[in-house]
DNA sequence: TAATTTCCGAGTAATTTAGTCAACTATAGG
DNA sequence: CCTATAGTTGACTAAATTACTCGGAAATTA
């Protein structure tokens, strides 16, 4: 589990599929236009997309790229998985070089955090993204007249 | 909010701190050793954990860094940013750029999507992560004779 | 057939990572 | 005071990754 710029870029450029999902086909030329991002990075990172099976495209006038599920089906963490490719994660590979407790113990405590990041950002889709968007356009809107409500809880439990 | 694995050593430096917590100042030879980094990386990255104040030195003979809070108080997310210095994060600066709101939206999302993360690893502590390990030997020890008991809810509701 | 748009691979400049090297400062112990 | 230990700093570098560019296919619509 990495969490690069690069993933940001392929976050990002899935929303965007995601605002526009039901209306067709969505083109990369499009992407790179609204996200500034630049097309030939975008086709690299579709590429990977689809063969993680996130996106489905179609050639030719009128093609481009839809998600292949649902919002709620797609995670964040199933985007960054997709483009980054996994990074080792240990010092001792598979299992050599594990001598001695103490190198064990700090390798297993990366291994169990990385674990648990990832556990979370399986839980953030493109759905809550987008809700959770919505959520605060009008939470913003309220502040106006109300001034910082309640501000406990920054994530109203798992809401993203 | 970026996680790397420039991060992932600090973490494991710091982890490799934490575990000899009130035994006296630990020298970076002997983190080099234990966790099989580089002596002159760590020298980089104990500077910048140090300016960040969550380390302290001593000099000299029987010297080298000690924890500068509680492990309690110190978590993933000032370990990350005290050696990841911080991206920008958006495309559009400060607020130029920004014209129509399409690219606001996804601009604003993933600003969210940050700082929901940032908040998340910022609960992660050197404390709760030494918890974690010790609870999850015991947990290996009882498998044994038990065979995996209830799978449901990976971490036990932010213990980690 | 022509325009559009995805595919694909090779190449590349800029940045980051991970590390070396050398010199210097502070300090404990003899 | 001397010396070994250990942090502190800065400059430099090889390797990897990022973030592209370019050129050309291939598929599909009109």
């Amino acid at each position: 589990m990495r969490l690069t710029t690069k993933g940001r870029f392929a976050v990002t450029a899935m929303l965007d599929l995601a605002l526009r999902h039901g209306n067709g086909p969505v083109t990369l030329a499009g992407i790179s236009e609204r996200q500034s991002i630049s097309l030939s990075y975008l086709e690299q990172l579709f590429g990977k997309l689809r063969r993680a099976e996130l996106v489905e495209s179609v050639r030719g006038p009128g093609g481009g790229y839809t998600l292949a599920k649902s919002t709620e089906a797609i995670s964040v963490a199933d985007i960054i998985t997709a483009v980054d490719e996994p990074v080792d994660a240990t010092q001792c590979g598979g299992r050599e070089n594990c001598h001695d407790n103490h190198r064990c113990m700090t390798h297993d405590l990366w291994t169990n955090l990385n674990a648990t990041i990832f556990d979370y950002l399986s839980k953030v889709t493109l759905f809550s993204l987008v809700a959770q968007q919505h959520a605060k356009e009008t939470t913003v809107m309220q502040d106006k007249r109300e001034a910082q409500p309640q501000r406990a809880r920054v994530t109203p439990t798992g809401a993203l």
